[in-house]
DNA sequence: ACAAAAAGTAAAATATACTTGACAAATAGA
DNA sequence: TCTATTTGTCAAGTATATTTTACTTTTTGT
């Protein structure tokens, strides 16, 4: 399942997801595939997307 | 850094690393590893791992 | 309509999460 | 003290997260 709420907090913040990507040290494609919702991140990367689009784990991973 | 949390939320339950790890499906040694900190499991890990503790990402997770 | 940027996707390579097996140190209970 | 359980730790292997390159499709701005 897509992750939307990640979408929508980068859209938010007006941010490409190759700026996000940039933002967080990570491939576009990563980025990518993790709104695309089909894998696993891990919750170091989580957090470095969620502090840099101001939400909480809770609030964009969280199910 | 250790996961002091993880381990107290475990205690509270009077798990074992065994038992938390038979019941979210991982090895002991990556439980043990996860509380001792140092490194960096998949949030699919650590949601479940909340499931099984009846916490959340934030509780256990977030810094 | 046109061009440029952004997003979706895929295959092959690399980095690292996680497993397995094993052993020592610490803790708990009789 | 003695034994069993739990925890800490290590090395080698396997599974998978992430990268790189590359191409197509969709969206945005003029």
């Amino acid at each position: 399942m897509k992750n939307l709420r990640l979408k929508s907090a980068r859209a938010a913040l007006d941010m490409s997801q190759q700026q996000l990507a940039d933002a967080v040290g990570v491939s576009r494609q990563t980025i990518n595939a993790i709104e695309k919702g089909d894998y696993n991140p891990t919750i170091k990367l989580c957090i470095a997307i969620c502090k840099t689009l101001n939400k909480t784990l809770d609030e964009l991973f969280w199910e």
